[in-house]
DNA sequence: CCTTTAAATCGGATTTGTTCTGATTTGTCA
DNA sequence: TGACAAATCAGAACAAATCCGATTTAAAGG
């Protein structure tokens, strides 16, 4: 997802423009790779030194239920990165569990694995690949 | 696994023996569902009324770690289950997000998804999915 | 432009889940 | 039984996240 495709369905849904909604997009935009609301609004501080953490957290869940950005939960806290399923199809990750880098998987388990019991009412799945990244692994000596 | 089991492996990695370990096992035998540490501490409470939180906690990180329990986390909270993959072969479940009900999916996407990138030293997985039991359905309307 | 209004933000208090600490109790083994 | 290490207690401390009332601001209409 791009920087624009999020701005824009902001305004679809009426929510309203502002340079900290935008920055805290791009920062997300800048890497693959899973963030923490801290990191974020480390990041975030060089432009608004001000921003209150409530206003990170208030955005980032409201990006994350407009399918702007993905959430997962990484040493009990919640770590976000820009959707990349919109773009193409549905897929997976590999997250590296020092940085929170990401490389896609092909395919998805839900197609391949054959039954799910019919006395559950699915709502969702999660198959997440942890483990180190060339970089992470090499610093770690 | 049985709560004879689990007490086994305590023993054989020299913890000591005590009625709340047992007990907070025997609770989370009971049930093919995710607790959280509070509910096992309400649980526990019947006969042991006095039981810090801090008891709870730290045995419950000692049995996870001895794969005694199996850890998840559900709404911002970690939630266990009594491990079941050491009885047969590794598997998954599919999880009740109102009551931590599971009920197990037969094999593992590892094992059937092809390529994990190889610049990914890969240290772990999760496929969990999510939804609703028979009972949890009903009971909602 | 100016006004209006609802949404967004602020700053800090609060809540919640979890871990830490130091004192005390309790298994276990010699 | 005595001694020692491990387990437990009680509550303080912590960190992530949410809530709250007051203030500011984006954007739509006159």
């Amino acid at each position: 997802m791009k920087v624009e495709e999020a701005l824009q369905i902001l305004k679809e849904h009426g929510y309203k423009y502002t340079g900290k909604r935008e920055e805290m997009i791009r920062i997300c935009a800048e890497e693959k790779r899973y963030l923490s609301a801290k990191d974020i609004m480390e990041r975030i501080k060089e432009l608004y030194p001000t921003l209150s953490f409530d206003t990170v957290y208030r955005n980032i869940s409201t990006f994350v239920q407009l399918g702007i950005l993905e959430e997962t939960e990484l040493d009990g806290e919640g770590k976000f990165r820009l959707a990349c399923s919109a773009d193409g199809h549905h897929h997976h990750h590999v997250i590296c569990t020092e940085c929170g880098k990401t490389s896609s998987l092909p395919g998805c388990p839900m197609n391949v694995m054959a039954s799910v019991p019919e006395d559950f009412q699915v709502t969702g799945h999660k198959f997440e690949v942890y483990g180190m990244c060339k970089e992470c692994v090499s610093h770690a000596n």
